[in-house]
DNA sequence: AATGAATGAGGTTTCATTCAT
DNA sequence: CATGAATGAAACCTCATTCAT
């Protein structure tokens, strides 16, 4: 119930702060629990290992990150417009959230993200959202005729790479995200 | 004189294939020394501490990396060529290195690569290059007035994701590589 | 509670014993948690690391012996009478606890004695006591007119040595230990 | 031959040093022969182990410290004067070394001092030189009636206290040294 | 005789996980 | 449900000693 989510929550978000500024290594699960507000032995009652709270923990944001990447996508807009809404919506969760992007691509580039077998529900989700989104594109002859995994992996890493950027170099305006938007799109669109 | 370069480089190339396969931490010293063939004090004659030995080996691997991406680049070529020419270069070396890739994604993303301001030469060695060659874009007009940073940003990021496509998804023929450089080609020119 | 002080108490036990047998270097952390009923990692949950425990272990006899020494002390008492009680008491100390001594003198000689600053607490009280003693033995004329350090250090160190003797070459009755009070008195008496 | 002897005065000399500074265990036998200007094996060339080489040097300051303290000794003197040269020769030596002080201090105090029934022929001889000295003094009634291994700890002891407050607190003149092996005198004198 | 690179046992310390309370 | 003291395996690193040169 209600109870168990709150500490699910108190629990990950304690465990994003401190692998963001720590790494995984570097995070001990008893610092977990101090920061979370709990004991040591509480997390177990949530999590079966450390393993398990990490990828829960990457399913968790993925989840927020498609939702945040949703917001006012209708099939009634155009093309185009639903691509630029999904790059800036997407972009911003990240710009907002520094520390889910810090999360996300640490795990994704860890033998947690590399071995496991665990493209879970969300990271599904995702997936079937871009795959949809560019076979459409390519089938109705908006996009270039290029494999569909690759226009996907491609606006994926440009995001990503515009969204560190922001948070490491120079904060970037709306008008310069809009910007690197369109370098996007003219290089997959025809 | 040689001995010394061969046990370094034994231990370099011990440490990337199990980082690769198991990750930083899942990496102790002790199997790096027994896969490369020492006992587990030499590496401490040849590296002060774990973590030197990661930096250098960032390093090493930054720097075959550039080499790689330097090959047949000259002054007299055009501008795009240029372009695809280290494009393709870079592409091509992360393919034949897949460890040397996943290394250094693991790296940059880890504690490691964020919070050391260890930005060593050869790490400079990169960053000069692709600044010099995107402000010239720039400034003589073949390229979308955007802060070079993003561009370089930018390019690498595709660079990298089509690298990882490549091994994980699926085997692409060099024509499909120049579509992708295309792609991104048509991204950032004006 | 009790639970912590005993367990502290075992491993300060463990540690005089083993100490006094192979010295700081020659006594592991896993002996000592062994011989103290204790797994390895437990004694870092009561100590921050092995220098630590050898400090608080310090601290613990110093107040053990400065409390033997007080026995029986009282205002009212004569200066000389005084003195052999302080003396008395605080060789018996070391007579019937030989592997304080053992390990009170290694410390002191040791670079934790040297080196650290760490004149905690205990030691401050039994200088203090010493200092005052000796202060007012000169004011009032008893003593010989020497500075009172020296006085304090000769006292000290023959309290010590003749522990030793008795401890190494033979043992002493009660009669010979008050004739090496007697041989002190006579040195440091006007 | 000389060749031989510079050597080991050389790695003695390093070793007191370092002793001095780090303790037993804080001083690798690698420092040792780099400060001695030395290779680590050639070391063993002269010394069977770590514990040996400590051992020697210990003998060999002890030999220098009873040469110090035979200065100016002769048969005519009379009983007091002697010990009165005794004294301060021994107390001299220390204060003009105080890195042979520490170390034989150290060396007493710990494991190798305590446990090892090494009292090799220096030893030997300070203990018949100290024990002649003595007796004689008992015999002839200048000296109390107390046991002579008391009497001669006691003076030991009174010399390395004295040399040790000097060290550390404050330095004293001549004229203080000689007021120190009054008060000893006055204890120990019928 | 002298070197110093190499060894590997063994030291201190951390931390994921358990379990009695 | 919750706790947090206790565990002990395993990590990093040091250093006395050896031996090919």
């Amino acid at each position: 119930m209600a109870r168990e989510l709150d500490k699910k929550k108190a629990i990950f978000e304690s465990t994003i702060q401190l692998v963001n500024a720590n790494g995984f290594h570097g995070t001990p699960m008893s610092l977990i629990a101090k920061k979370a507000g709990v004991a040591a032995g509480t997390i177990y009652l949530y999590f079966d290992s450390k393993d398990t709270l990490m990828i829960e923990l990457y399913s968790y944001l993925r989840c927020k990150m498609v939702d945040a990447m949703l917001v006012n996508d209708t099939d009634r807009m155009e093309y185009k417009d639903r691509f630029f809404n999904f790059w800036i919506n997407h972009c911003r969760f990240y710009i907002h959230h520094p520390e889910a992007l810090c999360f996300l691509e640490q795990y994704t580039n860890s033998p947690y993200g590399t071995q496991q077998s665990s493209l879970q529900k969300d990271d599904a989700r995702f997936e079937s959202i871009i795959r949809e989104f560019t076979r459409t594109g390519i089938k109705t002859g908006v996009l270039k005729d290029v494999d569909h995994h690759l226009l996907g992996m491609f606006i994926h890493s440009s995001v990503i790479s515009t969204a560190k950027i922001h948070l490491r170099k120079f904060n970037m305006t709306d008008e310069e995200l809009k910007q690197v938007a369109c370098i996007v799109w003219d290089g997959i669109k025809k």
